[in-house]
DNA sequence: ACCTGAACACCGTTCAAGT
DNA sequence: ACCTGAACACCGTTCAAGT
């Protein structure tokens, strides 16, 4: 068979059977004759579709950012000159830690849904329409709500810090299960450090948690203070 | 020539060259082949002093985690039964959070200089000596000042999520530096982001400084709120 | 336009052979 | 003990050929 009457691949079959390869059985499984075979064809079809491996990627990436909840950003994310908010600053200036916490649970709920894909996405938005649609909700949020733009800029890059950290992989699972490991005289502190990996997601949603509200705090502290000096 | 009277290779300069390369051009640039060329030796030369090419990466984080900073959680890190410390929790719990301070900056300094081999590292610490000693340092320090230990593990992943998301990637190197890129219909509020590459250094630093006080700020309001109700 | 097989320059790793 | 070349089963990508 050569050129089929309706097409055997699409975009959107490619990238999803791409993802769950990378989750399944991660990054370095993915090679596209690998792929390719999942779905019933020969490797060079897929460049029929994407120039690259790398841009497949980059849609893999970008349609994980999609499922980025961003309405908790509301008005200041889609049209600028909406009713409320309207240019001053101190109306709606309480909502954004709010705001922050519901998305920065949305934001670390789809990254940690394909951990094998985090260290791809962490590169930075490029040129995908979702990533920049996610940092420009962020940023107008925050001047919106009367941050200054250079603690604006700062602000997102940092809770993209903590994502993204959190996300990468989990901290207790890093840590084997195998007692013996944990050598009284080497490591006077770890003795129980063999019991992490059972408590998985607890320890990682326990310290996510923790962060997140300890960042927050941190945050209110120094919003308080922007309006003390102006 | 088979084997030479003194050997060619060993593993520190093998982790060496792996690390230059990984930084120079990245970690898919890193094969055995390529490696040993570099190295003026054949191929599978490497596998006389590494099982594998995950062993050898492990030695190459390993390297890069030897580098932080430990020094300043003190008697902590090193012999439990040491001078002042002495069991008590009240008299050195004050300097936990310098100490947390200096040994961020030391860890994310060491990650940064290395970013291409952060997702790796980012796993955990596996069995790798260097990151079992980190790990044991925090955890130990954390506790001798006072915190419980569930929340002590807590703040050393947390502390984790934070600096690997910081040093895996630039924030601003992130966003192209081609101002085309940032349509206004699309990204309202991203019409200055095609500067954010030209001042990278000083966007993310800022950033991770803003990010560490308002995490440490955040956590001493919660240290406060242990002496409270006991 | 969309698929195929053949081909090119790569991979990680094993193994027998050399000293 | 430590290096080599040959070999195996893989890669990403190009390209001419098919419909």
């Amino acid at each position: 068979m050569a050129r089929p009457r309706t097409p055997l691949l699409s975009r959107e079959r490619i990238v999803a059977a791409a993802l769950r390869l990378i989750d399944d059985e991660g990054l370095d499984a993915l090679s596209t004759r690998r792929l390719a075979t999942e779905l019933s064809v020969s490797g060079p079809s897929l460049y029929n579709h994407f120039a690259t491996k790398d841009d497949l990627l980059d849609a893999v990436v970008d349609s994980v950012i999609g499922e980025v909840d961003l309405s908790m950003f509301g008005a200041a994310a889609g049209a600028v000159g909406d009713a409320g908010a309207a240019g001053s600053t101190g109306s709606t200036g309480g909502a954004w830690p709010q705001a922050l916490r519901d998305w920065a649970r949305s934001y670390r709920a789809a990254l940690a849904a394909h951990p094998n894909i985090v260290p791809v996405l962490a590169q930075g938005p490029g040129r995908r329409p979702n990533a920049l649609r996610l940092a420009d909700a962020v940023f107008g949020h925050l001047v919106e709500s009367g941050w200054p733009r250079g603690q604006a800029t700062r602000i997102g890059a940092l809770m993209r810090y903590f994502v993204t950290g959190s996300a990468l992989a989990s901290f207790a699972a890093g840590f084997p299960a195998d007692a013996e490991v944990y050598d009284a005289a080497d490591y006077p502190h770890l003795g129980e450090a063999h019991r992490l990996a059972g408590h998985r997601g607890t320890v990682d949603e326990g310290a996510f948690e923790t962060g997140l509200e300890a960042l927050l705090d941190g945050l209110a502290l120094r919003y308080a203070r922007l309006a003390e000096r102006p």
